[in-house]
RNA sequence: GGAGGCUUAGCUCAGCUGGUUCAGAGCACCUGCCUUACAAGCAGGGGGUCACUGGUUCGAAUCCAGUAGCCUCCACCA
């Protein structure tokens, strides 16, 4: 049984009472505060950009998939892009974020044919007129809902330039890009070797086919050698392409098999002859070495059969069953088939053995069927000459990637790149201008009235022109995005595309580094010969806390829109931001968007502390003007190892500095410092400073968290604002110098609260036991801090004395030594000596190795000067402290 | 098979061109606190032979080589 604490009991009534607006708020409530600003932002036109005579900062959103739901990848993707936006929104830029979906050909007409399917309507019974109106219902359905996720987690895009791959203009940048290509030389049409996927009924580029390792079996299977009575054995895992197979290949190499040179072996169940040949791909270690030659099926197969003029049967329809050329099984699925045959092949005595066999099989990206090597008619895209540009861009450093480590297998694809099978048997994507007429000739024209023209220009029939049936692969609209969503493939002259083009930051996941983030820079250069961006930041894949991939199927991926929801949206973003430097997986766990809630809520809370002051018309306090002073320079400190940490794209990093600093800095020591007494007015003088300081780091925390810093910016406590005056536009706080000698001898300060308080705390005294401190020497202006010491100590008699206090447990921060007097009762003069001679140890040892290090001949010829001064000063401070303790021991008598 | 990367505190990760913030951060943990901003909190504290083995160097978490384990990408061994 749960029991209750006192303070449980306590947080239910506060927050109870915090619901009828009794007080404000205990913890910050982030629903209200999201709701109302993003409405607000976008009323107001904060997100909306125009061209201006400022300096643009542009990021293209990857587009998802038009009927995709909002995952925990596309949070952190989007996250990121908000937080770089929103900062250079700050800081005077014209930041422009333009958003989109991708029609994603294969995956959405999947969804429709499924959804067809249940509705007992099949893909086939309709024309493709009747299939696309379908296609269109179901996107105009459900088209919007990720976009709108997108608001809910701030996303500040601008949306009136939101853009479909297949909106009409995009669509006729993608025509117009076609042929241009073609006219260019880069695209052909040919018969090749191309993966097919049997459900999807279309074939793939070699990208959209992910490798898995699969748990086989090996059927050696005894071919019959004509006009003998001896066979052959040969080892393969598909016996269902027996019946295609148009030869057996030897190694001419291998001894073993001289015998067979210039035979003719019986396939087996066909009983078809076929020839032996001879060649070197044949490994002659593998299987039994020798190999049948499948050519229709198989791409090393097609080759060799090119190579040695085989003819090619194929076995196969398109939906992966058995067509008549396989004599057998006709109509049966390959797999089911495969079954068969090895079934027939052992009633026939000829398999000699089977074997367990692990290997390589292609599947499908989007519909997971294995892939079959398949003989079509396709288009294609040469991309080598493409290709050289776009890796010129990231060697030269035009284009930048972080992390840098993606370089190399970017190279190394760039320079190994294959043609790009860019046609699609499919209905949903655009279609491919070819025409073709009653000849089957063909022309590449925008429209039918043009392939007419060129028809007869050519001299060429011109009867029955009907339309080539393939769409083009989704890539090739993707890799358009950042021309195409300012029309800079219709209209390069165009104000838009002039003043945003090239963007500035791509954020994208590494999986699609080939099929999309190449091919931008392909086919940026190719139209405007610059690259499309200029960094491209390659974000992690959100894994469980076991380290799986997050997925539907294995149901680990929390729904970000509940956790949301639970943890607020600014909660949710620092959780995510937290643990994900570029390129690193992110280990998810909510535990992280806990983390970012409770960090709304210290914020919140300090903003409850200051709210809640009384003023008394006043100057600063000493304590407070020391206090301020000390945080402008942590705050210019703090700025800058931001500012840094932006400039190398490490957000995770610029995010823990700021929370830091508003953790630590600002609220435990400057709010603490100059925090009034208890129901006693504070100075008017350091309230305004308090507030200056709290609208700064709001300022460098919106980019992170941008609800709860645009709620509190508008609280009258910060004066009445006009209505444009939001933190979304509000000035980025600049780098500006700071004294590092003030951040030291503060910390010295700090070191010496601390003291006390462990010293307290070790002895079992109470916090609000008052203990008397004594110093004895110290290099800072103690003037200025000691009310600050007495303070936050709680010291009873701070004084200064010219000698060490006998009785009392001593400490040295920095160079100031220290004594603590307790009653007598509390001294265990024993366990000071121990600590103290503890110390002098450890000292003795540091200084022994310094000492040692500063002798060494070679070490002081070789090592830079102020690495050997630095040397020297560590001696002799060591030397210092050790002489203090030893004093301090001698006088512990 | 090729390429790249990783291995630092219980967890997630920083540690730039070798030498004072070289052993760090956040979270978690332990102790004491319901202190009148915050228990989603405050104060204090304990945790690591920097995977292993060698080498280079005056000096190595950092550079080099090898070993082990893990990950990612690429690749047609039937």
């Amino acid at each position: 049984m749960h029991t209750f604490k006192s303070s449980e009991i306590r947080n239910f009534v506060l927050q109870f009472l915090n619901d009828f607006n009794m007080s404000i708020a205990k913890t910050y409530n982030p629903k209200e505060a999201e709701e109302k600003w993003y409405s607000y932002w976008m009323e107001n036109g904060f997100f909306r950009s125009v061209p201006d005579e400022r300096e643009p900062y542009t990021i293209v959103m990857p587009p998802p998939n038009v009927t995709g739901v909002l995952h925990m990848g596309h949070m952190l993707n989007n996250t990121i892009q908000d937080v770089l936006i929103r900062r250079a929104r700050m800081q005077g830029k014209n930041a422009c974020w333009v958003p989109g979906t991708d029609h994603a050909s294969i995956a959405t007409e999947a969804k429709v044919v499924a959804m067809l399917k249940e509705k007992g309507i099949d893909k086939k019974s309709l024309t493709r007129d009747e299939f696309l109106k379908h296609a269109w219902e179901w996107k105009e359905k459900y088209g919007g809902i990720i976009l709108k996720q997108l608001e809910k987690l701030g996303a500040s895009c601008d949306w009136e330039r939101t853009k479909f791959t297949m909106d009409p203009d995009l669509s006729e940048a993608v025509i117009d890009t076609f042929i241009k290509l073609y006219k260019e030389g880069y695209i052909y049409r040919g018969v090749r070797m191309v993966n097919w996927d049997p459900q999807g009924k279309t074939a793939l580029s070699d990208e959209e086919v992910i490798r898995k390792e699969v748990n086989q079996k090996l059927y050696y299977v005894r071919y019959k050698i004509k006009d003998s009575d001896k066979y052959i054995i040969i080892a393969t895992t598909r016996p269902e392409t027996i019946m295609a197979d148009t030869a057996i290949c030897i190694n001419p190499n291998d001894e073993r098999y001289t015998y067979l040179k210039g035979k003719t072996v019986i396939v087996p169940l066909v009983n078809r002859e076929i020839p032996v040949i001879e060649d070197e791909y044949v490994e002659m270690e593998f299987g039994t070495g020798c190999l049948k030659v499948t050519p229709a099926h198989d791409l090393n197969d097609y080759e060799l059969g090119i190579k040695h003029n085989l003819p090619v049967i194929d076995i196969l329809n398109d939906d992966g069953t058995l067509n008549e050329n396989a004599q057998i099984l006709v109509g049966e699925d390959r797999f089911i088939a495969r079954k068969k045959v090895a079934k027939l092949l052992e009633e026939a005595g000829q398999i000699e053995k089977i074997e367990d066999y692990k290997s390589q099989v292609g599947f499908s990206e989007r519909t997971d069927a294995v892939i079959e090597p398949k003989l079509s008619m396709q288009w294609f895209c040469k991309m080598e000459e493409l290709a050289k540009p776009a890796l010129k861009y990231v060697e030269d450093g035009t284009i930048k990637f972080i992390p840098e480590k993606f370089f190399a297998s970017y190279k190394h694809w760039m320079e190994n790149v294959k043609d790009w099978c860019i046609s699609r048997q499919l209905w949903w994507g655009h279609r491919i201008p070819a025409w073709y007429n009653d000849k089957n000739e063909w022309v590449v024209a925008k429209t039918e009235e043009e392939a007419r023209k060129e028809f007869e220009a050519q001299g060429k029939s011109v009867s029955g022109i009907r339309q080539d049936e393939d769409v083009l692969d989704t890539w090739f609209s993707s890799g358009l995005w950042p021309m195409s969503v300012f029309d800079g493939v219709r209209n390069p002259d165009n104000e838009d595309f002039k003043y945003y083009y090239p963007t500035n930051d791509l954020v994208t996941a590494p999986e699609i580094l080939f099929f999309w983030v190449a091919r931008m820079i392909i086919m940026g250069h190719d139209y405007t010969k610059k690259p499309p961006f200029r960094n491209v930041y390659l974000t992690g894949i959100v894994r469980d806390k076991l380290g799986r991939k997050m997925s539907k199927s294995l149901g680990n991926s929390p729904d970000p829109i509940e956790l949301m929801e639970q943890y607020g949206t600014d909660g949710v973003r620092v959780g995510m931001l937290l643990s994900s430097p570029a390129g690193n997986d992110l280990m998810f766990d909510v535990s992280y968007c806990e983390q970012g809630r409770n960090f709304a809520n210290k914020i919140w809370n300090a903003f409850r502390l200051v709210k809640g002051w009384e003023v008394k018309e006043a100057s600063a306090t000493t304590t407070q003007k020391t206090a301020a002073v000390w945080f402008q320079n942590r705050f210019n400190q703090a700025v800058a190892e931001i500012d840094e940490h932006f400039a190398n794209y490490r957000l995770s990093d610029a995010l823990m500095a700021t929370y830091k600093l508003i953790w630590d800095d600002f609220c435990s020591w400057y709010l603490e410092l100059v925090k009034p007494a208890y129901q006693t007015p504070i100075e008017s003088e350091t309230l305004e400073t308090v507030k200056n300081f709290f609208q700064k780091v709001l300022t460098l925390v919106h980019p992170f968290m941008p609800f709860i810093t645009e709620e509190l910016w508008h609280d009258e406590l910060f004066g009445t604002r006009d209505a444009k005056d939001c933190i979304i536009v509000a000035p980025y706080p600049k780098a500006e110098g700071f004294d590092e000698q003030i951040i030291k001898e503060f910390s010295t300060v700090q070191q010496i609260i601390s003291e006390v308080r462990n010293i307290r705390n070790s002895k079992g005294i109470s916090p609000k036991v008052a203990l008397p401190l004594a110093i004895n020497n110290t290099d800072i202006d103690f003037a200025k801090y000691q009310e600050s010491i007495i303070k936050l100590a709680n010291i009873s008699e701070l004084t200064f004395v010219g000698e060490k206090v006998a009785g009392a447990i001593s400490f040295i921060a920095g160079k100031t030594e220290c004594f603590v007097k307790l009653a007598s009762d509390n001294i265990d003069v024993e366990a000071e000596r121990e600590r103290i001679n503890k110390e002098l140890e450890y000292l003795k040892g540091f200084l022994t190795s310094v000492e040692k290090k500063l002798s060494n001949e070679k070490f002081v010829q070789n090592a830079k000067p102020e690495i050997v001064q630095n040397e020297r000063n560590k001696k002799a401070d060591a030397e210092a402290k050790i002489k203090i303790l030893e004093e301090s021991l001698a006088n512990l008598g």
